[in-house]
DNA sequence: ATGTCGATCGCTGATCGA
């Protein structure tokens, strides 16, 4: 079973892309990110013919997130949940399902702007709201992936070059990815040798693809009960050298499971 | 710190968020 995270920055736009990576992947479940667009304009339809179902929770502009499922191996999609449960936000950036025996959470974490601001105050809020759900959460269904855009670089390196106390790399930031492995998590793509400098997420500016100026930010954690379940995890380059990429690369964990 | 990108409003570009 091969669970992908990818933030698709517009899923109009990308689409195509979509369509033609699912076709050559086959991948079996799809969390995405930033697909800026209400359910009435979700391509269902397309997905469908494509071989996939999908749950959505989205609003214009900005945020939304979905959860793609292969119908020939997943399945019903069951037990939808939107955004973090006791949370008020009017911000589209959690949705939750029961895909194949394995609960997925598929999360599009705030970005935070700057270190002090407020958005970045209400990043850390919605970290805490989210790491106290998830402990619940992992307490009804053991085997769970959290994956989905972070906005933070667990390490220094997960980062091109080394910043200090900037967003994404602050040490609050990290404090709270770390509280989420403190529940028992795993960062699956640390479960392997890795490349060096292997990054999830480019800048569009200033030829950071090119440069390889990145960072990671892109996760799939790993519930202790699915650990030692996990066959690989590798970041997909490929699509973000397309014309008119996202400025992110998807992430896929594999994890051997009976589907 | 920002040379890009995407969406919106609603006009043919400015603004915002990332």
């Amino acid at each position: 079973m091969k669970i992908v995270t990818w933030n698709v920055n517009s899923l109009k736009v990308r689409l195509p892309h979509l369509l033609d990576w699912l076709a050559a992947t086959q991948v079996d479940v799809v969390c995405l990110q930033e697909i800026k667009c209400e359910e009435k304009s979700f391509p269902f339809a397309e997905l469908e013919a494509a071989g996939y179902q999908a749950v959505a929770s989205g609003q214009k502009t900005y945020n939304g997130v979905a959860i793609l499922a292969r119908s020939e191996t997943c399945g019903e999609i069951r037990e939808v949940q939107r955004n973090i449960p006791g949370f008020e936000d009017e911000q589209r950036r959690v949705i939750v399902a029961t895909v194949g025996g394995v609960r997925v959470v598929c999360g599009y974490f705030p970005n935070g702007q700057a270190v002090g601001s407020e958005k970045f105050e209400y990043k850390l809020r919605w970290l805490t709201a989210l790491t106290d759900w998830l402990r619940e959460e992992l307490a009804l269904h053991p085997q769970l992936v959290l994956g989905g855009d972070y906005n933070i670089a667990p390490e220094d390196r997960d980062v091109t070059t080394e910043w200090h106390d900037e967003i994404h790399v602050s040490v609050p930031e990290r404090e709270a990815f770390r509280a989420l492995i403190a529940l028992g998590m795993t960062d699956a793509f640390r479960l392997f040798e890795q490349p060096e400098k292997l990054y999830s997420w480019w800048d569009y500016r200033m030829m950071a693809f090119r440069r390889n100026v990145g960072l990671r930010i892109d996760h799939l954690l790993v519930s202790t009960a699915l650990r030692d379940a996990v066959r690989s995890c590798v970041i997909d380059k490929a699509p973000r050298k397309l014309e008119r990429p996202s400025d992110h690369a998807p992430v896929i964990v594999e994890l051997e499971t009976v589907l």
